[in-house]
Parts: structure tokens; sequence; C-alpha cells
DNA sequence: GTAGCCTTGAAG
DNA sequence: CTTCAAGGCTAC
């Protein structure tokens, strides 16, 4: 039929520029890929690079070097999950509905490219920038739609309601971006936050336990249980998406927000999103709640600011902000608008950004930086210190072995992480004195948790 | 080991 | 019933 044959199998692998086939293990990608992905994981294959790491993957070279092919196919978002442990065929898994949604925004997407008179052309590695639309953002920034390796162009109106990411704009976001969990699912991972949509709990899911590591290093047990405790970016994407729409009533009637008030409403969703990450985290929950309270008081814009920089890092591209919301920003355009001391703080968190980029900093890491941050014991006045520091030091020890097997440079990898880590402190002590400079002034939204969580550090303090 | 084609089976 | 993304088979 021809519907069978809809915008999504136009589209190259991205993995290997191949012939499309279908969606394999969370994406659209080619037969080969496929097939190679599904043997890797199945059989536990380790592979080894002759080069460098960073082999060039396409169609003609793809057998040369399968270490970075696989790499690769994590990159670029193909689920170790979907690759059954049982090895039962047929049925259907928990990424139906993803594949549903992105199947829908493509066509869409395919209708308002021939609408708007432009070529529909497959353009999934190179994407010329007369594709875009620039939208209008209030107080004269400008929202640039994203546009990934996989993706062509993402339409929104010009609206403030334009600033919140549509459903299908949360899909393709979702496609292009990589979130491949590593596997293992403890019991305890029920009460973490899932990453498993809503579809969690299909007959599939029993299946999705496989005690190996699929590639090269030996991922430690405890960075697992970090990984699993991540939120799923879906989630979150709609999640804030909601709740920025909620806010929209008040905007309505006060006319439009200045730029700075809505990155703090939409750093205040962030932060809400980290406090239920941190809720519902190993370790953290057995914590007292007085405790608990303490731990984040002292450590929620390190965990603010690590959550925009390790989104640049990860999914980011250069010269653009990446925004909780999927969308993303100039930084040119920022530098232009922003005052001194915002143009100096974006400056060094590009900086920091740069840095964690050259080091490869991966999902793993940054779980691991986030409990790391979290489990501070230097916070005064805890009640269950010893439990706080036992837990840092285990962190730390899940950390350097996770490093030690992923980077052959010994040590040096693991401190380089702990000095950026102290740059990101000492950033995000600059973020709250200019939040605070901001909020004296009335400059930003008042009676959120953002302004909560910095009046509490300043009590603290 | 690779990759194209085949079979399976839950979801719709 | 059909769909289609899983795993399987097998020539290369």
């Amino acid at each position: 039929m021809e519907c069978r044959l809809d915008a999504g199998l136009e589209e190259l692998c991205p993995v290997c520029g191949d012939k499309v086939s279908g969606y394999h293990y969370g994406l659209l990608t080619c037969e080969s890929c496929k097939g190679f992905f599904k043997r890797t994981v199945q059989n536990n294959k380790k592979y080894i690079c002759a080069e460098k790491q960073d082999c060039r993957i396409d169609q003609i070279q793809r057998k040369r070097c399968p270490f970075c092919r696989f790499q690769k196919c994590l990159h670029v978002g193909m689920r170790l999950e979907a690759v059954r442990a049982d090895r039962m065929r047929g049925g259907r898994n928990k990424f139906g509905p993803m594949y549903k949604r992105d199947r829908a925004l493509k066509q869409q997407r395919k209708a308002l490219i021939q609408a708007g008179g432009f070529r529909a052309e497959s353009c999934p590695h190179l994407v010329s920038s007369t594709h875009q639309r620039e939208l209008s953002f209030p107080g004269g920034l400008h929202l640039v739609p994203i546009l990934h390796s996989n993706d062509c162009i993402s339409y929104q109106p010009p609206s403030l309601s334009s600033f919140l990411p549509s459903n299908s704009l949360v899909a393709t976001q979702y496609q292009c971006i990589p979130f491949s969990n590593w596997t293992i699912k403890s019991e305890h991972t029920k009460n973490c936050m899932s990453s498993h949509g809503s579809a969690a709990g299909t007959s599939s899911d029993k299946m999705y336990s496989r005690p190996f590591s699929p590639h090269g290093p030996r991922m430690p047990q405890l960075v697992m249980e970090f990984l699993h405790c991540e939120p799923d970016e879906l989630q979150l994407q709609d999640k804030i998406a909601v709740r920025l729409l909620q806010e929209q009533t008040g905007w309505e009637e006060q006319g439009n927000p200045s730029t700075l008030s809505l990155m703090c409403l939409m750093a205040d969703q962030t932060l809400f999103s980290i406090v239920e990450w941190a809720r519902t985290s190993i370790f953290f929950k057995k914590l007292k709640v007085s405790d608990q309270m303490k731990l984040l008081h002292s450590c929620w814009s390190d965990l603010l600011l690590l959550d925009g920089i390790s989104r640049q890092v990860l999914y980011g591209r250069e010269g653009r902000l990446l925004l909780v919301t999927g969308q993303e920003m100039e930084l040119s355009e920022i530098a232009l608008h922003a005052g001194p001391i915002l143009a100096s703080l974006v400056q060094r968190g590009q900086e920091l950004v740069e840095k964690l980029h050259i080091l490869k900093v991966d999902r793993q890491e940054f779980a691991c930086i986030k409990f790391l941050i979290l489990f501070n014991p230097e916070v005064k006045h805890l009640e269950e210190h010893q439990f706080v520091e036992s837990v840092q030091e285990q962190v730390e020890g899940a950390l350097l072995e996770y490093t030690l097997c992923t980077s052959s440079h010994l040590l040096g990898r693991f401190s380089h992480l702990l000095l950026c880590l102290s740059e990101l402190r000492s950033l995000s002590t600059l973020v709250e004195d200019y939040l605070h400079c901001k909020h004296l002034s009335g400059e930003v939204p008042c009676n959120n948790l953002l302004m909560e969580m910095l009046h509490a550090k300043c009590s603290l303090a």
C-alpha cells in the first residue's frame, strides 16, 4: 500500500546514510544497521577501534570499524532496550506510539513543505539555512526551529504559544536526540522516575532485563542505577510544555513577559523536574525529608546549570542554546540583547560546555555528576551525614571506575571531570547572585520555586 | 560478520 | 483481518 511508503522511508539512515527500511530499535534506520545493532547487543559483542574512536561511518566504510559504528548507533539514539533479552519474535513494544507520532509528524511536515512551496527533498545530513524560519521571541530574541540531523523543518505559528513545543515537535526532537538507556531493570528502579513512557508495563517490558553491558567498557552497576533514575526527555518536555501553557493565561493579562522572565519560568519548571528526579532517585529517597531539603537547597543551582550544560554538550549545536523545550536560540542574539553580566555568564557557560564537549562527557558521566552534586557531605547540619558521605564515596568510585574503563588516560579524565564540576559550582554561584539582583530589581517573576530556593539558600548562608 | 529477505505475533 | 518492528535464516 502507498501509505506504507510514508515520508520516513525517503530518509537516509542516520548511522550510515543508506536507505531506511523502517523503524528499528527506536528510530528509522537501514536494514544493515538494524542487523548490526541486533547482533552486537544480542551477542554482547566487544569491539576495539584501531584508530582514534572517531571513524567516519558511511555506507561504504560502515564495515571497517564496528566499534565506531556501534558508538554511532547509540549516539543517534538506537535503543538497547528494544533488543529483546528473550528473543521473542513478532508483536509490538513500547516504542509503537512513538513511531506513530513520529510518522504523523513527518507526514504533516511534508504537507507543510509542499504547501509552503519548498522542495520536499530529503536532507538528512545537510540542512540548508534557507529552510529555517525564525520565530519571534518576546523581548526581541528569536527562536530557531530545531533542525537536527534526521530532521528538516519544524513549523510553529509565531505566537506566544509557539514558545511551547507541540507534541509533534516533541516527537521530532525525541527521535533526533539519543537517549539510549542501558539495560538492566532491577526491582528498585520501579520506584524511580519511569523512563519508559506511557506504554510501560506492556508485555514486552519484562524482556528488558539483560545482565550484560553491550559494548566496550563494562558499566559499573551503580552507573546503570543512576541512568535508570534519569527522567525521560520526551516526558520532561511534555510536562514543561503543559506547565508553561498554564502560565500563559497570566501572561495574556499582563502583556508579553520579558525574555528573562520566560527563561526564569522555564528554569523554574526545570527545577520542579530536578526536585522530582531527586525525590524518586536511588539513595536520596531513603533520606529524611529534612536532609533532602537541605541537600536540595544547597545544590539546586548547580543541578539547574548542569541540566542546561549537559543538554548543550549531548545534543546542542555550535552557536545555539538548546532549551529544555527542545527549541534553540542563537547565542549571538543572546549576546546582543543581554546585559554585560548575563553575557559574561553565558560566555563562561559556553566555555564549560566546550570543555565538556572536548572531553566527550556522556550521559553516564553526567548522571554520576548529578549525584556527586546532590550528595554533598559538606552541607551543614545533616542528620544523616554519614550516609550522605558514603553515597558520595560510592558515586565517586563508580564514576572513577567508569572513566577508567572508557578512557585510556587513567586518572586524567576523572580529575578533569572534577575540575569541571568545581567550575560549574563557581559559575552557579554567580548565576544565583545574578538572579538575586534581578529579583531585587523586580525583573523576574516572584512566588515560584526558583525564588523559594534562592531565598532558602540566602538564609542558609 | 554482513545484509537482504523471511517469519512471527501483539496491537490496532 | 492488516500492519510492521521484532528476531531468524542464509548466501555471500
